[in-house]
DNA sequence: AAGTGGTCTAGACCACAGT
DNA sequence: CTGTGGTCTAGACCACTTG
C-alpha cells in the first residue's frame, strides 16, 4: 500500500491499540522487540512510536517503555481541520447543510485583510447553515481565493468542501490557525439561525494555509452558545 | 548548557528567525549546509528542523527547502498549559490574582469523576479570580490531588502554580486536555466576577496529566464572554 | 542534471528504571 | 547489572523541484 515503512508500523500498532490488543495502561513491545517484529531498524520503529505519542495514543517513558494511554470516549480533534459536520456525525447526530449563497465577489476590506490579497483578486463567498436535530445551529461563512479554487458548485458546498479541495483539486492543506472568541450577534445570525433570543455567539475564525505557506481560505464559523464545544489535546511544548 | 545537540541547533535557528536573521518567506540553509554549519549529522540537523516545523516556525517543502513562516504578531499558545496570567501579561495588561479559598477537602461526586479518584482521597481546592484592568474577568477553580501535591500555600496561589509544581516539587507535566464550552452563569460567578449582567460564561475545563500518565489536576477556568480569546495552531494531522 | 527534503539502516554511546 | 528509551553518526537510496 504505502511505501512508508514507519507509517505502516504506526497504522498496525494503532489498530492493535484501538481493538484492545494493546490495552490502556499496559506497555507496547520495547523498541528492540519492535525492530524484530517488523523486521526494521530501531530508528524506523521509533518514528512510528513518535507518531503515536504525538497523536496522543501512547506516552513514552525513559527507562520503562511506551505506555498505552486510555483514549477515552472523547476523541479529540488532533487535526484542527476536521469539519464540524464530521464532529457531530461522529456522535450520531443528523446534520443537514443548507447553502444560502455561493458567489464570486470582490471581497470587502476586512476579508481582504484576512486573506492578505489585493483589491483586484476575486474570492468565492460561501454562506451555509448547519442544521442539527432540526435546529439551525451553525453559520459557516467561507471565503476561498479564486486563484487557488477556479470552480465551486452548490453541490460541493452541500457536502464536504475539503474532500473536494484535497480529492478533486489536489490541494494540500498543511496547517490552520484557529481563533475562538465570543461576539454579539449580527443581523445575519438572527436571520439564518435559530438563536432562541441569545445575544451572543461563539465565533471560530479559521485561517487555512497550503503547503507552499500561502493562505487560501478564511472561514468564520458561528455557533450558538449552548451547542458549542471544542476539545483540544496538548502535549507538553517541545522546547 | 544542554547536552542535546539538536536542541541547541533548534534554539540557535529559532533565535535567528526571531531576530530576523532568517526572514519570513525566505529559506533556511539546506539540510546539507546545516550539517556543515553545525558540524553534525544530517539526521540531527533534521531533528532540529522537525522541531521548528512542529512549533510552527518553518514549513518544510520537499525538493525546495525549509521556508520561514510569518510568525505574526499573534504568538499562538503552542503549549496548552500556558497560564492565562502569562497570556494577558504578554499583551501588556496588569493582572492581579485574588485567592478566595484554599482548602483540603473531600471532593464532591463531579470532581471525583473528573479526577478519577475514590471517595477517600483528599483534594486541594483553590478558588481564584483574575483582575485585568480593574475588572474581575476570570474565575479559576483548581483541584489538585493531595497525593501528588502534599502542601500548597496562599502565596503559591497568588503567583504561578505551575512554577511551584514543576520547580519546587519537581512534577513533570506531560500533557493536558482542554474542553471549551459556554454555560449559564452560576451563583458563584455572579458573586466573584464583574459580569455586567451577562447570562453566559465561557468555561475551559483543563485536565492535566503527569509523565506517568496519571491525572493530578482538574481546572475549571471561567471567563467573561467579551474578554475570552483562544488561539490554536494546528498542523495537518500526521496520519 | 543538480539540489532539495523523505526514508531507512546498523551501529554506537548515554541516561534512566528496576532488580 | 540488565533492559529500557534518548541521542548521534555516516552513509545509502528515493521522490520531488528547478533549471
Amino acid at each position: 500500500m504505502q511505501n512508508n515503512k514507519f507509517l505502516s508500523i504506526y497504522q498496525d500498532l494503532l489498530e492493535k491499540i484501538q481493538n484492545n490488543t494493546y490495552r490502556p495502561k499496559s506497555k507496547l513491545p520495547s523498541e528492540h522487540e519492535l525492530t524484530e517484529l517488523y523486521d526494521t531498524s530501531r530508528e524506523t520503529a521509533r518514528k512510528a512510536l513518535h507518531l503515536l505519542a504525538q497523536n496522543g495514543y501512547i506516552q513514552k517513558v525513559r527507562g520503562k517503555g511506551s505506555i498505552v494511554l486510555p483514549l477515552d470516549k472523547l476523541n479529540f480533534p488532533v487535526s484542527g481541520l476536521v469539519s464540524f459536520k464530521e464532529v457531530f456525525q461522529k456522535v450520531g447526530k443528523k446534520v443537514t447543510t443548507q447553502v444560502h449563497e455561493l458567489s464570486l465577489c470582490q471581497p470587502d476590506e476586512e476579508i481582504q485583510h484576512h486573506l492578505n490579497v489585493k483589491s483586484g483578486e476575486k474570492v468565492w463567498k460561501l454562506i451555509r447553515t448547519r442544521e442539527i436535530d432540526g435546529e439551525r445551529i451553525i453559520l459557516d461563512k467561507d471565503y476561498l481565493l479564486q486563484e487557488k479554487v477556479p470552480t465551486l458548485t452548490k453541490e460541493v458546498g452541500e457536502n464536504s468542501i475539503y474532500e473536494y479541495l484535497e480529492g478533486e483539486l489536489g490541494l494540500s492543506i498543511s496547517f490552520a490557525k484557529k481563533e475562538i472568541t465570543v461576539e454579539e450577534v449580527e443581523q445575519e445570525d438572527v436571520e439564518l439561525l435559530d438563536l432562541e433570543g441569545q445575544t451572543h455567539i461563539v465565533v471560530v475564525k479559521n485561517y487555512v494555509y497550503l503547503e507552499d505557506t500561502s493562505i487560501f481560505q478564511y472561514t468564520e464559523s458561528r455557533h450558538r452558545l449552548d451547542k458549542f464545544r471544542f476539545v483540544d489535546f496538548a502535549r507538553r511544548a517541545h522546547l
